[in-house]
DNA sequence: ATGTCGGCATTGTGCCGA
């Protein structure tokens, strides 16, 4: 089962790309972030049209995530648990089953700056939400993935230039330590179960010429139960995209699970 | 350090979020 996360940075804007990457790529499931549509807007034939099932959790303007996957997709929930006043759409799950049934989340965790303030305290809520999530998947026992866009640089070698993400949200030491509390509950961080070193990025900012100059960070993660990880055969981040037509400002990030 | 983009409210362009 290979299972692919893309911020794709705007359903509408993004239509051509997303299904020039999915007649190349073919996942068999994908978790899609900032789709930024509300889901009776979502153009759901062309992906339906190319044999996927969909479900998609979107608010207007902002935020949105769906699941895609060729296999139907079960026992669906829509929102972090944690805080019903919480309207922002950055959470979706569903069960899939190939040789053998994956809980699949899909996560947008939020951008945090200008930190300190308000949108900061709000990341670091969300997270807190988060690690009480990632305990409930881990006593379940069961294959689980959490994959998205989490806006956390774990370590100073995930980002090309590291002293001007220092005082960032997606850095700051607060920022880590959530991300790490997650992991230490026994979870497996799938790109660096594979891949050491630095120079390993899945967002470039449209900025400044980024891409150019590869002046990227890698946010994009996928963390792994350990029934879940004992599956994994390969992880990648599929950089390429980066310099297609139109791109968006993240790339895929993929694990294949046998399973 | 700010050279970008997407979406929205709005009919021209400014604002927000990233």
């Amino acid at each position: 089962m290979q299972i692919a996360s893309f911020n794709i940075n705007g359903v509408k804007a993004r239509l051509p790309a997303v299904l020039d990457w999915l007649d190349a790529a073919a996942p068999d499931v994908a978790v899609l972030q900032e789709i930024k549509s509300v889901d009776e807007a979502f153009p759901r034939e062309p992906f339906e049209d190319r044999g996927y099932n969909l479900e998609t959790y979107g608010q207007k303007g902002f935020n949105g995530v769906a699941i895609l996957s060729k296999f139907p997709l079960e026992d669906v929930r829509r929102g972090l648990p944690g805080d019903d006043e919480d309207a922002q759409a950055r959470w979706i799950e569903a069960t899939v089953t190939g040789r053998r049934a994956v809980r699949i989340c899909g996560l947008y965790l939020p951008n945090g700056n200008p930190a300190p303030g308000p949108k900061y305290d709000y990341k670091l809520a969300w997270m807190a939400r988060l690690e009480a999530r990632a305990r409930e998947l881990l006593a379940a026992e069961e294959p689980a993935v959490m994959a998205g866009d989490y806006n956390v640089i774990p370590q100073d070698e995930d980002a090309a230039r590291p002293e001007a993400w220092a005082k960032d949200a997606l850095a700051l030491p607060r920022t880590r330590a959530a991300f790490r509390r997650v992991l230490n509950l026994g979870f497996t961080e799938a790109f660096r179960a594979r891949v050491q070193g630095p120079g390993h990025y899945s967002f470039w900012d449209y900025q400044g010429g980024a891409w150019d100059r590869n002046d990227g960070i890698r946010i994009d993660h996928m963390l792994l139960t350990p029934q879940a990880a004992d599956l994994m055969t390969d992880c990648r981040i599929e950089s390429g995209v980066r310099a297609g037509e139109k791109p968006s400002d993240h790339v895929p990030v993929w694990i294949d699970l046998d399973a």
